[in-house]
DNA sequence: CTCAGTGCAAAGGATTTGCATGCCG
DNA sequence: CGGCATGCAAATCCTTTGCACTGAG
């Protein structure tokens, strides 16, 4: 593996491997790579960010709405995408994290963006022990954990 | 301050002292600790854990759902209660931090539960640094931060 | 009397779904 | 051809809001 991730997965793979890593994941649960959902993980590498869905339409007005609903949930499902509810009006998706890399965020609970943050590994690492001592303990099976900071972002 | 913070803030707080408390910080904005207001607390310190609004109703039917939602919401606002987007259906709530003490979630994404989980201090205390360097350097001021493990819980 | 709080009913709005059509294999 | 994928429109359903009423001070 590649060492520390960079904001946007078009730095780390080069958007022809990603789309075919992306194709062999939708093809092991039969779904197809279509246009559309390339589309949509283009925005999506290309924002290096969480987007809400008005953000990812409003990068290509002639994609449908349900659609993109349609798809980003294919999409989640097959660990592609990552849906984050930061209790704002819409939800935002970025890359799943095996393309994206580890990380956290920031979210602003003024104006509801989202940005990515990465902390030390030695940090991440005991978290990560600590976190999984409590699930042995109550019988939890991890799939991943989520580390936010709320507050306000410079802007606001 | 008392030390590690326990399920129920019952144990921790006599519900006199908590209704007391509580009654403060709404007359600090001018709201009234009502009837309505105060059996929502109870409901949630007796539960010890993150509640849905249809959990809630259900613990009191005789309330009405617009009068929960509002009275929620300026708790909320006064840093009561804390609400938790999830990603299921509705959204949870539970007595907040100052409260309840410092943890955070277990999620189940099968059945949408969440329990309350601590964490070793030590731990806390490098994540807590860590997280406000991050913010100093990137302008961001923090107000709280959440970290939660995703994952199957163990009746699912 | 005043005004916040309450409950009912209705509206709002993000997200999902039904259905007819299009398109790739 | 067969069946998934798409787009439009309509439905869903959690949550918020309008409005008239009640009750505490």
């Amino acid at each position: 593996m590649t060492g520390q991730p960079l904001p946007g997965a078009i730095d780390r793979n080069s958007l022809i491997e990603l789309h075919s890593q992306i194709s062999n994941r939708l093809a092991q649960q039969d779904h197809r790579y279509t246009k559309g959902r390339k589309q949509l993980v283009e925005i999506l590498a290309r924002a290096g960010q969480p987007m809400t869905l008005p953000d990812i339409v409003g990068a290509d007005p002639k994609m449908a709405r349900s659609s993109a609903y349609r798809n980003l949930d294919i999409l989640v499902r097959c660990g592609v995408i990552r849906r984050i509810n930061s209790g704002g009006d819409y939800s935002h998706f970025e890359l799943a994290e095996p393309l994206l890399g580890h990380h956290h965020h920031l979210i602003c609970v003024s104006c509801g963006n989202i940005e990515d943050i990465h902390l030390d590994s030695d940090i991440e690492h005991l978290v990560g022990k600590s976190l999984s001592e409590i699930a042995d303990r109550t019988g939890f099976t991890p799939i991943q954990h989520s580390l936010d900071l709320h507050g306000h972002c410079a802007r606001c």
